[in-house]
DNA sequence: TATAAAGGTGAATCCGCAC
DNA sequence: AGTGCGGATTCACCTTTAT
């Protein structure tokens, strides 16, 4: 199921305890020189004078009313990931931490082939966290599928291309995830017919990649253009 | 120069602006009822009681005091490096933003051979943290050292292999950081004849690679074996 | 002197049973 | 029922010993 709407609105309507696995790709909310992100994409703040403290406590705000509806509606068996860089993945992790969700792993997503430097002071950018956390003490993992794809046990650290062209048939969002991560994901912390919510729906690649994994799946977008990118590329599989 | 004595009391003496690099090795505390591999057999994670979180008042504050005496000691262009796992990087990115630092780049340190699992219920941990972050607004970052190592611009993800056991010849440290990592840090972050500051010395990983690569060095130590052991370890050096 | 085999090692909040 | 203690098996790589 895909619903087309603000994800913290949609989540309230879903039944608590009714979700098995969650991932989430969170806007990143970057503040540099009156620059905002938002679902990704760069855009200029055309409010006058940026207030980045008020920012500051609006999207930690934000994060953790995202992250409760997330808390209710996982069994207590689930677990959810989400994916950042070193810009949120500090607040995110603290809002995680007061809601009561407790970490299993960091994984760390290295992308085989990172971009160039644009300055040449630092180290090149070449990877993505994903923290993934659980509710309750239990949680389900899938040592045998993730022991499977490099027959020994998977690691922490997964070596991902970022995602390939022929990925984007269906369209363009700046921020899709490759197939390949996700399969690893739904695959190690889900079984079939669980179900499997993303908010930050996007292009759509982790319900695209729960549906063929014979997951159910719940997908929330915000963004009318990404919804109908997503709901194109989910009727693609038969 | 090697200092045998608490980290914060011996910062204290030490000048204003006075220090290009530190790495800093801190306790993460963890031994507090975890497990691990040792030599092949599961054991309690206890790295003595300097990493005991019962040996400290407020672990948060602490990590505030010492960080605080880094930046009062370190120069405008200086950086410094931090290590961790998941346990503790959150905190200390916290009271670094406190008190100012930037972060530069969160490095992976991806070990070639972590232990394997003892619990088949989560992926292997293969990496520690180092947070790499500056006071100024400006700071040294050798590009063409880090670019010539591989011969392609040096990314956020290293792979390096766990200490040798020929780096342990002078004696056993529990946390011994390998040789390659902290070339590759001092090599990153520094010139010749800078001055280098590790605080939590141990083993004396960070003084000996720096007096090999011709920097200055400052370690401090509080227990009075490694503190032996290390200065063993830079005696070696001619 | 090579090469093979055997032995050693590592910053993880787990699970079951006894008391 | 809460607490405390001990356990049986895993991986990649290095080092030492045996052939």
């Amino acid at each position: 199921m895909l619903y087309l709407g603000d994800c913290i609105e949609v989540m309230k309507e879903l039944n608590n305890e009714s979700i098995d696995l969650i991932f989430a790709d969170p806007p990143y909310f970057l503040s540099n020189g009156g620059k905002s992100i938002n679902s990704g994409k760069v855009v200029s703040v055309n409010k006058g004078e940026w207030d980045k403290k008020t920012n500051y406590m609006n999207t930690n705000l934000f994060t953790y009313n995202w992250l409760k509806e997330c808390y209710r509606l996982l069994k207590e068996s689930g677990s959810i990931w989400v994916s950042g860089t070193h810009h949120n993945v500090f607040d995110v992790e603290r809002e995680m931490k007061k809601i009561g969700f407790k970490i299993i792993n960091i994984v760390i997503w290295h992308k085989s082939d990172p971009p160039p430097l644009i300055y040449k002071n630092k180290l090149r950018f070449s990877y993505e966290f994903i923290i993934w956390a659980k509710k309750g003490t239990k949680h389900f993992f899938d040592y045998e599928a993730m022991f499977n794809v490099h027959n020994t046990e998977m690691e922490d650290v997964w070596l991902i291309p970022a995602v390939q062209l022929s990925e984007k048939q269906f369209g363009y969002h700046p921020t899709q995830k490759p197939e390949a991560l996700l399969e690893r994901i739904i695959l190690a912390s889900s079984k079939e017919f669980d179900v499997v919510l993303d908010p930050f729906l996007g292009s759509g690649t982790t319900c695209y990649i729960a549906k063929k994994l014979k997951r159910k799946y719940i997908g929330i977008e915000k963004e009318e253009k990404y919804y109908q990118l997503a709901k194109r590329r989910m009727e693609s599989i038969l």
